[in-house]
RNA sequence: CGGAGCGUGGCGCAGCCUGGUAGCGCACCUGUUUUGGGAACAGGGGGUCGGAGGUUCGAAUCCUCUCGCUCCGACCA
């Protein structure tokens, strides 16, 4: 028997990444497919996750004044219907629910029974019902602006799903804020994406171009869309958030009105704005590698695992009131800590723990007992990066130690992405660069190119889209690359 | 929805062409020796082969239908 390979995901991301992907959620125990078309299970380790992204975010959006609300699952279809290009937008994707019972049918199966007189339509957003609500609930220019958001689950029937990136119900937020002005409105999509851009950079460690959806691209119904795009390891972009300007196209078809300070009765200015845990399957290909999940240190499930190495003749309860001790103290500055105690050999131990992207690794046994230290690793670099310290050095540097890996994990990204970025002037250029295979990344192109007669034919021969024009560049240019 | 492929113990696969009643690796359980970057040996438990129908003395293997999944494309957060 040969050992086995030195990397712990098959295969390699060069080798095949949309593969390795695949592998890497399964090997740090994230997420899995279900019984159910398109659907994942996202398991506890996975889920962890993003109640930490949750719990950051909604921290954040309160502070822009927003209030969390429920709506139901299920919206009327008539409601879909009233935006029209709403309809086109998303009804090729809806689930429907037609019936409401169900009865036992000639061979004995279960058959839907009580038809609906009118369908609901399964969520795929929820503009519609909620500015129906806001329809209600605004009256004057003082009932304004009005932000509110709902953290929820919405289905849309995608073609081809993968975990975490597409499937068919995924949980995300979506804010829906009314304004008096269309300045205001403006102004407020902009500020929820710089919102997404810092959450996604301060602690996703995952870079993002900010900038506005092409027309081809925008949300339908909306007046702009902005949008976070990230490069992932092969190149490919993943829009990770969006941001909508509505102006009064859903006001409109909402009657979402109000009086105004003139006393006449005019339409609101909404904007609606999302992520999605799809931000989840951006992370794993932006920061993993070929021995699996690199946790962000900020929203990592566990910061720190805890590795005890138990050896013939040592001392059971000794070392385990040293670790438990140390479990302690990390948990009193605010240390995620996790202590393996599963009864597994250490190296299956430590294997798990890469796979899972723990940040920091920390094993203890009677050396380290004995001298009132600790060793540990970083996730990200490897066993390049072992450090013995004393226990106490170790507290008053673990933060600073992930917020270094934290920083260096952005780094990396950032001018990998950057590498990736090149600019041309033609379209013969872009159709060149995208024919040959080892060619990856973005082009950045004048925005002007878009007008040209064959322009729409060869990005799509290509396979190609535009990701977004880059307020960097005041909009002057175009990205354009490959999509998730 | 178009193209391709695949459904056999928990996972990954072989067997199918040339029908004879199921096998391998990993995982799991027990024991011993081990344990600081994926342990070794020995013993052991677990599947009726996606589903339905057909051919046959006999079907995982052949035929028909059907369901599901994965990948590529179009669509999309």
């Amino acid at each position: 028997m040969g050992k086995k390979p030195r990397n712990a995901i098959t295969p390699i991301r060069t080798d095949d990444f949309p593969e390795w992907y695949q592998q890497v959620i399964k090997a740090a125990d994230m997420a899995e497919t279900s019984p159910v078309r398109g659907c994942m299970i996202i398991k506890p380790y996975g889920f962890a996750l993003w109640e930490n992204m949750q719990r950051i975010f909604d921290d954040r959006i309160k502070e822009e004044g927003v209030q969390n609300t429920y709506f139901p699952l299920l919206i009327p279809l008539s409601f879909i219907s009233r935006e029209a290009e709403h309809v086109d937008g998303f009804a090729k994707e809806c689930a429907v629910v037609t019936h409401h019972r169900l009865e036992s049918g000639e061979d004995g199966n279960l058959v839907p029974a009580g038809k609906l007189e009118e369908p609901y339509v399964i969520r795929p957003t929820s503009e519609t019902i909620i500015g129906d609500a806001m329809s209600r609930w605004i009256q004057s220019h003082r009932d304004l602006p009005m932000k509110l958001n709902q953290w929820c689950n919405v289905m849309r029937w995608e073609m081809r799903t993968r975990l975490f990136l597409r499937t068919s119900e995924f949980l995300w937020q979506e804010g829906h804020n009314a304004f008096e002005t269309a300045k205001e409105a403006q102004e407020d999509s902009l500020k929820m994406l710089e919102a997404y851009r810092e959450f996604s950079e301060d602690y996703l460690a995952m870079p993002v171009i900010t900038g506005e959806k092409t027309a081809d691209e925008r949300f339908p119904g909306a007046v702009a869309t902005y949008t976070i795009e990230a490069m992932m390891q092969d190149g490919k972009a993943l829009q990770a958030g969006t941001s909508h300007d509505l102006g009064q196209n859903f006001s409109k078809s909402l009657s979402i009105k109000f009086q105004g300070r003139d006393g006449e009765e005019e339409f609101a200015h909404t904007t609606s704005w999302g992520i999605s845990t799809r931000l989840i399957g951006g992370m794993i290909m932006v920061h993993g590698d070929d021995d699996g999940m690199i946790m962000p240190p900020r929203v990592a499930p566990h910061q720190v695992v805890i590795i005890p190495i138990l050896r013939e003749g040592q001392d059971e309860a000794v070392l385990s009131k040293y670790i438990e001790g140390l479990r302690a103290k990390l948990k009193n500055i605010g240390v995620r800590v996790h202590i393996d105690n599963r009864e597994e050999r250490t190296p299956n131990k430590m294997w798990d723990a890469i796979k899972k992207g723990v940040p920091l690794r920390v094993e203890i046994g009677g050396r380290e007992v004995e001298e009132e230290t600790l060793t540990y690793v970083r996730r990200d670099i490897g066993k390049d990066s072992k450090t013995t310290c004393s226990v106490d050095d170790f507290l008053s540097s673990v933060s600073g130690v992930l917020d270094s890996m934290h920083d260096d994990m952005l780094a990396r990204a950032k001018s990998f992405r950057d590498d990736n970025i090149k600019d041309v002037d033609s379209l013969s250029e872009i159709a060149d660069y995208f024919s040959n295979n080892a060619n990856i990344g973005f082009l950045r192109v004048d925005t002007s190119i878009m007008d040209l007669p064959n322009f729409d034919d060869t990005l799509k021969s290509h396979s190609l889209t535009t990701r977004c024009m880059p307020f960097a560049d005041d909009g002057d240019k175009v990205l354009i690359g490959k999509a998730y």
